[in-house]
DNA sequence: GGGAACCTACCTAGTGATAGATAGACAACA
DNA sequence: TGTTGTCTATCTATCACTAGGTAGGTTCCC
């Protein structure tokens, strides 16, 4: 499925600005149509139901995600490159969108989404955890540590989501950052 | 503000639950009627307005938290078990309630709360990272490390909320403990 | 009697979703 | 060339339903 363009795009843009905000209940067709500048039965045309359009949101938030992010295993880069990188990914959210990341925000109100949307949720969850312990296990910076890679990986992604929480809800950038500060203790945990 | 009991107790122990499941925007004046066995007018009697009773909930909640917790300086206790149980507090919502913590659910929809229900949410953070850095403040196990006692209480209050939020996406209550494992990196960064 | 707790009945606004119509683009074909 | 048919994207209008909230009445107990 190429990446919608045209009003679709605009649709998918809207969306993910309001979810990313608000959460998945927290806007409305209608709300959509007038950001776009059409009519809510025209968003219908293009996103039968709301639960699609919560997919396409979540799936086109992912890929974007991932794609950024790179390889992994890029030799080019080293693992604390790539691991700055990351934490980057979630400040931007936080300084330059002044929203949340979307999959943090849907992960929270899980138990309230549509199966379809909940599956895209976590899948980013995976991918993240995997790219995170892939350069993790990169031999490089330190020895592995006591941790294995995978619960060091899973705790930096939480602790990215948290910041974004806390940070947004004390209303304290540099709170984001006093965290982000303490990701290295998982990169290196005998450094 | 004594807290409520009747039925009163009823609608607020009623919003906690569904608030920390679905969110803020997930749940009606309908339903908390319909689960406490009233009419939702009689909600209303109790809650003129909804973003009152948000905040009675997340007021009460908050209280029953710190209360849980208890004093941050109490001799009779180390501060490792004073963290070992602010993790418990936490395990306990995913495991036994099979909730999000409140305030880590409303956090994430900051955006989208009343004023008077975002300023609960506030001071529920606010006392958290208080409590947590009296306990990292205090001298005994290991040095206190380089980052200061506020940066690892606000890592550690967004690595258990992002637990939380990773764990219940992923359905994987493994997850929550393969995170909270690495709690003891904030408490002895030098151990 | 008087107030607390609850009711019935209702309102306005907004929800996701559907039906049916329409204007314009594009191709196929006699 | 002109016509016919089909497709896309949008519209208007409406559906059944739910949202938070309100007015006024009833019941019950001190």
């Amino acid at each position: 499925m190429a990446t919608p363009t045209g009003k679709a795009g605009e649709i998918l843009d809207s969306a993910e600005r309001q979810a990313r905000r608000r959460g998945y209940n927290g806007f409305s067709f209608r709300d959509l149509a007038a950001d776009v500048g059409i009519k809510s039965a025209s968003v219908h045309y293009h996103f039968p139901t709301k639960a699609e359009l919560g997919a396409a949101v979540a799936q086109r938030y992912s890929e974007r995600f991932m794609a950024h992010l790179g390889d992994p295993a890029d030799p080019e880069v080293a693992p604390d490159a790539l691991l700055e990188r990351y934490v980057a990914a979630f400040r931007r959210a936080l300084v330059r969108d002044r929203q949340m990341c979307l999959c943090g925000l849907l992960g929270a109100e899980v138990e309230s989404l549509p199966p379809k949307v909940a599956a895209e949720v976590r899948r980013f969850f995976e991918q993240n955890v995997a790219w995170l312990a892939a350069v993790l296990s990169r031999p490089n910076r330190g020895a592995p540590g006591n941790e294995p890679a995978e619960a060091r990986a899973l705790a930096i992604l939480a602790l990215l989501e948290g910041a974004l929480v806390v940070a947004r809800t004390l209303k304290r950038d540099a709170v984001f950052d006093q965290i982000a500060g303490t990701v290295t203790s998982f990169a290196a945990p005998d450094g």
